[in-house]
RNA sequence: CGGGGCGUGGCGCAGCCCGGUAGCGCACCUGCUUUGGGAGCAGGGAGUCGGAGGUUCAAAUCCUCUCGCCCCGACCA
């Protein structure tokens, strides 16, 4: 992708109304635009980031099993009142009316949908257990939206349902769902905790939320320094010794990115979400819901990493993994420079951003620091005339001097040593 | 919903207290010079001052109402 052809702009001051470093970063870098309290249009990069996102969370959740459907965000009222939901999820719930004054409200999470859709298909224990995901855009009327991405009133979620037959069956896909979310953090580079947690609005008795410690948090972390137990402060209120091993407690601010649910009959009970067992007998489903905030690990991965300069991303997330900076009027015509970015497209294909604007050196450097891509790949024409080009490492600001020969295999290298 | 703050070209702000018909920096467009860490000169385009009422000869400025945005608290991926 060429820089001369990218329409948005990235911004010199700090917007006003931005307070936290990955709203602040996003609208500087022109990766999201606003259009309403909470309510944002994603800008390329930003794209780039999320389908990066998602590919990574769609694997892990294929390889556990599950199948991927999308559901509506439009949701009739009645399926709502057949919980109860209808009343108690209140004011967050976006509700709204057809022509014939008929109630509908735009999908917060999808447990009444997901359950008729398992009991209009699943009447045997030989369906089960069944896991199913989608990745949509929720709608949530929050008190109050803030921090950018970090709580918009329209996010983009995982959520994935799982039915079994029984509460061993059901507590097993619960574990696998911990072991996959874990893995998903640690393909994306993100340094995430899990806690045990309250399950709030959802409903049922057992949940964990995996975090990711930051100082813009909303949600505290009572972890123990001696052995692996943590909480949310609100499952750990007035805590002041580790309840598994009596050590010192510490508290730290995070935010949550997923959160996992074991629901047992809490839905499929009072939906006659029902099934025939092996003795002959209807029972109804045992599930389980897990969630993962998309759009809020955008954000996430920014408020993680970050310096005074702009992003850092990690390379499983960057929106293009190698940028190029020609500089000066020349070096974007010289052959040597045009080859070697024919040959970075062919070896790392669709991760190779070209900023061919005829713009100073400062404004170049500026930029690419700011978007923070992994790469940098700096054709000045001192070096240039010597048959070089220097990389630079956005993450630790090292940088080498290479001949053009060596440029995309040292490349190769360094994406991978960043990556793990 | 309570408390605090703010709405003036795309972005950041001044002007408001003390009314006289809008200004600065960045960005944008044109030309010349410049070219390794956010250049210089010259010229140019762009704003119903959030909206509605009111006071006044005259309102960005004063009064009333309203809408929106940000931050702090009670909810959540």
């Amino acid at each position: 992708m060429r820089s001369l052809s990218d329409p948005f702009l990235t911004l010199h001051d700090d917007p006003s109304d931005a307070e936290v470093a990955s709203h602040r970063l996003m609208l500087r870098a022109g990766f999201i635009h606003k259009i309403a309290g909470g309510i944002y249009t994603y800008l390329p990069s930003a794209v780039r980031v999320l389908k990066k996102i998602e590919s990574i969370v769609r694997r892990e959740m294929n390889r556990a099993g599950g199948f991927e459907i999308l559901m509506p965000s439009l949701q009739p009222g009645d399926l709502w009142e057949s919980t109860g939901r209808w009343e108690k999820y209140g004011k967050e719930l976006f509700r709204l009316s057809d022509r014939h004054e008929r109630d509908f409200a735009l999908g917060p999470t999808h447990e009444e949908v997901v359950t008729s859709l398992i009991a209009s298909q699943v009447g045997s224990y030989r369906q089960l257990p069944v896991l199913v995901y989608q990745i949509q855009t929720k709608f949530r009327d929050e008190i109050r939206p803030r921090f950018g991405l970090l709580r918009g009133r329209e996010f983009i979620m995982k959520d994935a349902y799982s039915f079994s037959a029984s509460e061993e069956d059901a507590k097993a896909i619960y574990e696998k769902m911990q072991e996959a979310y874990k893995d998903i953090f640690r393909k994306l580079g993100l340094r995430a905790r899990m806690v045990d947690a309250d399950s709030g609005l959802i409903g049922g008795n057992l949940s964990h939320e995996f975090m990711i410690m930051a100082p813009s948090g909303e949600d505290t972390v009572v972890s123990c320094s001696n052995c692996e137990w943590a909480a949310n402060i609100e499952k750990a209120e007035g805590v002041t010794v580790c309840p598994v091993c009596q050590g010192a407690v510490s508290r730290e601010t995070a935010i949550e990115v997923g959160h996992v649910f074991y629901l047992g009959h809490k839905y499929s009970l009072p939906m006659n979400g029902l099934f025939s067992d092996q003795d002959g007998q209807e029972k109804p489903f045992v599930m389980g819901c897990y969630g993962i905030g998309i759009s809020r690990l955008l954000a996430c991965a920014i408020e993680q990493s970050h310096d005074e300069k702009g992003m850092i991303w990690p390379v499983s997330m960057a929106p293009f993994q190698i940028s190029v900076l020609p500089l000066g009027p020349v070096a974007s015509e010289n052959p040597s420079v045009l080859s070697l970015i024919q040959e970075l497209e062919g070896r790392f294909p669709d991760e190779v951003y070209i900023d061919d604007r005829d713009l100073r050196a400062g404004v170049k450097f500026g930029d690419a620091d700011l978007k923070g891509f992994p790469v940098q790949v700096i054709c000045g024409e001192k070096n240039l005339s010597a048959g070089n080009v220097e990389i630079k490492v956005r993450k630790t600001g090292e940088r080498e001097i290479l001949a053009f020969s060596a440029v995309s295999g040292r490349i190769s290298e360094i994406l991978k040593s960043l990556s793990v």
